[in-house]
DNA sequence: TAAATTATGTAGCCCATGCTACAATTAAAA
DNA sequence: TTTTAATTGTAGCATGGGCTACATAATTTA
């Protein structure tokens, strides 16, 4: 969920800055910690973990985005779990000092609205993913969302796994027979999109009518 | 999400009211209308369709629950379809009215993010479900969250499985298991249920230590 | 540059669940 | 009632995708 940028200025008012390593953990499930979150540089990972310890990435956020770690302002705190991707900053503030600002300027609370509903309507994407979509659907779905200039970067097999909610040897196999009809390339940890168009076709499972040559 | 009870002046303030028969539309999710509607009485279903035609249920709405076909006050609309269960009242609201509802009164806007907050954790649960749980797992959690008085009423075996995401038959089979296993008992279209502790030892994979005799 | 670590490829088995099909029951309509 | 429609039970096959296991390749550390 993204800020927008004129009011970054709350978060700095009222919260404080901390810097998380690599896979430092910012939030567990079991905690009783409440907060809101402000993304100022890194990458952050929102997942699941099941009883038997496996993880499911339910959403990664960049710069600018928000989270919070109680329901934003209801007493049931977030069941889920997160942590930081690399090196990370981000400003806290507690629930508490944000009633203020809230009354204060309307905007705000609105602009929050709009970022917790895009988070839910990303959950929702998420839901029929996983219900509807098959392994090739799932795969080609998530290349093209995480696509940048063409490429998608710095995702291992096994983190596209957690991400769509499959197998890594799975993953590996459908990533194995897009490179081989040409569709992509990989290069260790790095996949470059050839074919925007022939992704798309899989996902909404046509066939494509043009030949792409 | 359940509003509170002295917020629902702002809807009749600002709304109109409407009613609508069993099964009738309300929204779809090619549709560009923008509202906030407040369940006054009767049920409303939020599900997702697949391009062939398959349904996924992802929230029953019951009354004083609200919801928004915009994401709130966002452009894009919310990816779903929405429809009555019996006979349903509502009130809508444009969205721009309550903008001036917002400033006048923080509280409400409040109560929103908490609404759409909780929305996001139920959510957030339905994907941990799909994907951590098998399917005794799945019916057993829908049992218990769908428990009033020791009974589940007026769910077919059909709408179960749109629910938690199974097939039909294998939902009714998983049924037949647990009557057989004298958890529950069936009476067309009505679920008794007679072993609560047993089922939740299912959904958290524990093997009952006390015989439930 | 050797060794250790991490990422990817591939084979093959297996099992949970989907799907089709039909029977049996119950409820609603005629 | 009788008929029709809706709900539930059961069988059996089909299959997608999980899992273990190991090979190969690329990257990092020593």
């Amino acid at each position: 969920m993204k800020l927008d940028k004129d009011l970054y200025r709350y978060f700095y008012n009222c919260g404080t800055s901390k810097r998380y390593r690599d896979q430092e953990t910012i939030y567990l499930e079991e905690e009783k910690s409440r907060g809101i979150y402000l993304v100022i540089s890194g990458k952050v990972r929102v997942f699941l973990i099941s009883l038997d310890g496996g993880e499911v990435t339910i959403e990664l956020l960049e710069q600018g985005s928000i989270f919070g770690t109680s329901s934003m302002v209801t007493d049931s705190l977030r069941p889920v779990n997160i942590e930081a991707i690399g090196s990370t900053e981000l400003v806290v503030c507690d629930l508490e000092s944000f009633y203020p600002y809230f009354k204060e300027s309307p905007e705000l609370a609105i602009a929050f609205i709009q970022l917790i509903s895009k988070s839910c309507d990303h959950l929702t994407n998420l839901i029929r993913k996983d219900r509807f979509y098959d392994r090739n659907q799932k795969v080609a779905a998530f290349l093209l969302e995480n696509e940048k200039e063409g490429k998608v970067a710095n995702f291992t097999h096994e983190q596209i796994a957690t991400i769509v909610g499959m197998n890594r040897v799975t993953v590996s196999r459908v990533l194995k027979t897009l490179s081989d009809k040409g569709l992509v390339e990989q290069k260790h940890k790095l996949i470059i999109i050839n074919d925007n168009a022939s992704l798309k076709a899989i996902v909404e499972k046509r066939r494509m009518s043009q030949p792409t040559v």
